[in-house]
DNA sequence: CTAATACTTAAGTAGGTGCTTAAGCGTTAT
DNA sequence: ATAACGCTTAAGCACCTACTTAAGTATTAG
């Protein structure tokens, strides 16, 4: 019998599971890029998509549940448009990584100022 | 017989969906975020994951192929590094669908504010 | 009314993902 | 040399994802 594995911990929440998961397909990834030029039903978001309508709607709630698209449905068409807190909390995630990564630089930078005149790899004084 | 989907377009090219791809799971973005506090070895890397090391050499090949990390191995240690650029490229596309909505927001507050004296959306006067 | 539209839900499947264990290989320590 | 270390490869399995088709539900048009 084999064991099985757990869903994994999340560094900086579920919410980010979902968020780049959601951003991790092409398909959604142009959804959203067409809701940034303004809302749209679903029919238009499927129409570029060679795919059925299902399989659109499928997206949709992934998107939907990863925060970044919220939607409305008014008489028989469901009208989508995109959520930027979401889109921005994505990014601010790879951005602090970047950040903390310059600033460890920077530490680097330090110490070797502060070693005085010891060669380094790569380049030299 | 079932008819097979293809791989699907991707926007921005395939480089992204690698990026997005890898950034989708836990395990790799906690990897990511181990290295931006500096170089790790395979071990160190694996040490705070709880998995096997294959497992985590797995992960570690996708972030290479990604372009988000590098590794070079000197004896029988392979040592891992961040690429800023490529975090940055992620990190570019979200902006740029961002300050699109921007925009797109900005153009719909002009034709409003040029249409009428009505200012704003959401609140009556 | 009926018919068309715009989704929506359900059920099923090929292929991909994320793990596992076991065995192998080059490098360093004793 | 022998043994330990650090990874690496290979094979296999459970689960998940991204689709499909078919049928169903409101809503609007004629």
């Amino acid at each position: 019998m084999l064991k099985r594995y757990e869903p994994a911990p999340a560094p900086g929440g579920a919410e980010i599971d979902l968020l780049f998961q959601a951003l991790a397909d092409p398909s959604r990834r142009a959804m959203v890029d067409r809701l940034t030029r303004g809302p749209a039903s679903v029919s238009e978001l499927a129409a570029p998509l060679s795919m059925s309508m299902p399989a659109v709607v499928q997206h949709l709630h992934v998107l939907q549940d990863s925060g970044l698209v919220r939607s409305e449905k008014v008489g028989r068409v469901r009208t989508c448009s995109i959520q930027p807190a979401a889109l921005r909390s994505a990014e601010q995630w790879i951005a602090d990584r970047r950040t903390a990564w310059e600033q460890s630089l920077d530490r680097l930078g330090e110490y070797l100022a502060g070693q005085s005149d010891k060669p380094e790899q790569g380049s030299t004084p």
